[in-house]
DNA sequence: GTCTATAATAGGATAGAC
DNA sequence: GTCTATCCTATTATAGAC
C-alpha cells in the first residue's frame, strides 16, 4: 500500500477496475485496492474525485485504442495489411476478449451523463476510420459505411458475449472474419 | 407516491431503471422513484431487498424475452418466418434500439456474482433455438451454431452501438439484415 | 506523495403507525 | 400495502501528520 506508483500505472489499473465494475460498482475502497494506494491518496492525483478517475481512465483507453486500434488504419500499408493491423490490435486492446469495453461500461447510469458525448464521437471517428480504408480499397462509400459499423457492432457485441458466456472464442472468431468481411466483394454480411 | 400498484406494473417499471442505470447505478431511491413507491414499501414486495429486486426484474425481462423471441422459434411456421417473427419480436422487446439488455448490463460489477450462471445459460439456450431452426432448414449444423451465435453478437453489438451513439439505425439494420444472413446460400431463396 | 483520522452524505434495510 | 422515522453501514471527500 506505501509504494509510490507512477500516474502511467495508477491510471492504467484504474482502467481495469472501471472495465470490470463499470462506474458505479466501482468504489473508492475497490479503486484504491486495485491501484494500490489508499484512498486518500487518490485525491493528490485527481482532485475532482471519482469522476476525475473514470475521465483519466476513458482518455487512458482512449489513447491507448487510437494507438493501437486507429493509427494502424492510417499507416501507408495496402488496405488488407492496415485492417490486419487493427484486428491485431483489436485483440491486443481488449486482451482476447477478456476485457469489458468502456463506451459499453461507460453509458449507463451515472456515468452516462459524464461521457455522452464523448463516446458517441469515439464510435462515429472509429467508424469514418474504417470507412476510409475501405473507400480507398475501391468499395462504395455508403456500403463502407455500413460494414464499418457493422465491424464495431460485431465488436461490441462479441465482448458482452464473452462476458456472459465466459468464454473467448466468440472474440476471436469475430476478429477472424473483420478482414475477409470488410473485403469481400460486393455483399455485406451482419456480423 | 401513494397510489397501489400491482407486481406486474412494480416489476415492470424496475426493469426499465436496471436496464438504464445498471444493477450499482440503481439505488433505492432511483428505483422507488421509477416504481412509484417509497423506498420501504419495496420490502414488502421484495423482502431480500435490492437483489430481489434485481431477481424480480431479471426472471420478468426473461419471461418476456421467451415469449416475445423464443417461442416464435419453436412455432410450426416455416423456418423464414418463424425467424422472422423472432426479429420482430427482438424489436418489440428492445424498444427498437433503446433499451438495453440486461444480459449485458448484470454482467459488470455487482449483479455479475448474481447472474453469472443464468446469463451464460440464457445465451446458450437463444443460440441453441436458432440454430435448431438453421438445421431444419437445411444448413450444416456447425455452421447453424457460428450463424446462431453471429446473430446474438449483432443484436448485443447493435444495442450497445445505439446506446452510444444515441441513434437507433444500427439496431433497425442489424434486424433487417437477420433473416437473411441467416438463410443465406440455402437452397430455398425467397423471392 | 502517502498515510491516519474524520467528517458528511448517500445507500440499504427495518420498525411500527396507519 | 404504503407511509414516516430511524438505524447502520458504505461511500465520498477532506484535514493534517509524516
Amino acid at each position: 500500500m506505501n509504494q509510490r506508483l507512477n500516474s502511467r500505472t495508477i491510471t492504467g489499473r484504474l482502467v481495469e477496475v472501471f472495465r470490470r465494475e463499470g462506474f458505479d460498482g466501482a468504489s473508492l475502497t475497490v479503486l484504491a485496492r486495485g491501484a494500490g494506494l489508499g484512498r486518500a491518496s487518490f485525491y493528490h492525483h485527481f482532485p475532482g474525485g471519482k469522476a476525475d478517475m473514470a475521465r483519466a481512465a476513458y482518455e487512458r483507453a482512449s489513447r491507448d485504442f487510437t494507438r493501437a486500434v486507429l493509427a494502424p488504419l492510417a499507416g501507408s500499408a495496402t488496405p488488407a495489411e492496415r485492417l490486419q493491423r487493427m484486428v491485431n490490435g483489436l485483440d491486443a486492446f481488449y486482451d482476447g476478449g477478456r476485457g469489458s469495453c468502456l463506451i459499453d461500461v461507460f453509458s449507463l447510469g451515472g456515468a452516462r451523463a459524464l461521457f455522452r458525448t464523448e463516446i458517441a464521437e469515439a464510435l462515429a471517428y472509429w467508424a469514418h476510420a474504417i470507412a476510409r480504408v475501405l473507400i480507398e480499397a475501391g468499395i462504395d462509400p455508403a456500403e463502407a459505411d455500413r460494414r464499418a459499423e457493422n465491424v464495431i457492432i460485431a465488436v461490441e457485441g462479441a465482448l458482452v458475449m464473452c462476458r456472459g458466456s465466459g468464454r473467448t472464442e466468440p472474440f476471436r472468431r469475430v476478429l477472424e472474419g473483420i478482414v475477409p468481411a470488410l473485403l469481400e466483394g460486393r455483399r455485406a454480411r451482419v456480423a
